[in-house]
DNA sequence: GTCTATATATAGATAGAC
DNA sequence: GTCTATCTATATATAGAC
């Protein structure tokens, strides 16, 4: 693999475990087998490995969701495999999703990483309200909201649940905090 | 107001608005006017700063829930009582609650501060539990599941609201966020 | 309790050889 | 592309005067 994405695996990891002010260049050094010096080539700055960091993230994330919108698979069906999706980002419970790492202090990152981070939250949103929106027709959601208030509330409580495993450090509760929203999807038509 | 309770106030609102690696001895003796070395006299370590900062929080909440308690409220209103005080640690946008932002990177506390973290989890939860029970009895929330589902949903809810918020800047994200569950809330008797 | 002065480590970043 | 060497800034922390 090149060693560009290889900083960059090695970066998300380190993000993901502690946060943006919680890594540093030598650790990624020490993680590639390179000098740290020589990361300057691939990434100027800190602010550069950044962007790059979360516009990736934003790419691989939107290809996700295309995937599962290609299924034929219903709304339900497609909501739960967007919780699991979460879910495995957890790890053993030591790690977050990216998003939620960074979400913390984005006034640490550059005004363009910071706004891949809000896209990555507005075609995140754009796309559960579009499965909602299938939900309702599907009858797939019990006693459901409007759309949008739906994917907000449930970008929210994934989002949570991901805080509240990685702070006991046991991905149980993430399970625990979902619990109630999975109890309310329905496969229809069988 | 004493130095160490100036000193704890300056470093909860840094760490809320830049995260636990985000603030440094520097920073805080800017805000409160004296020499960094200064600060050691009151916390010999980064460290043991951190462990008052979490108990102290972990306290003044448990004040708070107590407070709530005492009230003749219904468990819709305590409820909504908990949901406002999570909002109003928002401030403008540009801040979350301690334990949302210490929850990110628990590796980098010491075990105790870790364990107070953990400990403030648990007694919300607990709180939460007894709330939920009473709000079964009174019928206060419409399709309610379990206590302990609901109150860890509610929690995890909360938290990620904060952070969709944060993200954005928005306070109106975290009110989008909770509406769902506001919705089911219901006032009983009258 | 607060100060000055200092120690030691590490941060992100650059220059220039190979 | 990666290296060694180095720069400058900042981090936490300590010693000892006042």
């Amino acid at each position: 693999m090149d060693t560009k994405t290889q900083l960059l695996d090695a970066a998300e990891r380190t993000v993901r475990e502690r946060g943006y002010d919680g890594f540093s260049y030598a650790d990624l050094a020490a993680a590639v087998g390179i000098r740290k010096a020589s990361i300057h080539y691939h990434f100027p700055t800190k602010a550069d490995l950044a962007k790059a960091l979360v516009a990736r993230y934003r790419e691989v994330n939107r290809a996700f969701r295309q995937e599962v919108g290609a299924t034929k698979d219903d709304a339900a069906t497609r909501l739960k495999r967007y919780l699991a999706h979460y879910r495995a980002a957890l790890g053993g419970g030591d790690m977050l999703c990216l998003c939620v790492s960074l979400a913390i202090s984005p006034d640490r990152l550059s005004e363009h990483a910071r706004e891949e981070l809000n896209g990555f939250h507005r075609d995140s949103i754009e796309w559960l309200e579009a499965v909602f929106e299938a939900a309702q027709e599907q009858g797939s959601l019990a006693h459901a909201a409007d759309p949008l208030t739906e994917a907000t509330g449930l970008l929210a409580l994934v989002e949570g649940a991901q805080l509240l495993a990685r702070a006991a450090g046991e991905v149980e509760h993430f399970d625990r905090a979902t619990q109630h929203f999975v109890a309310r999807l329905r496969t229809p038509g069988r």
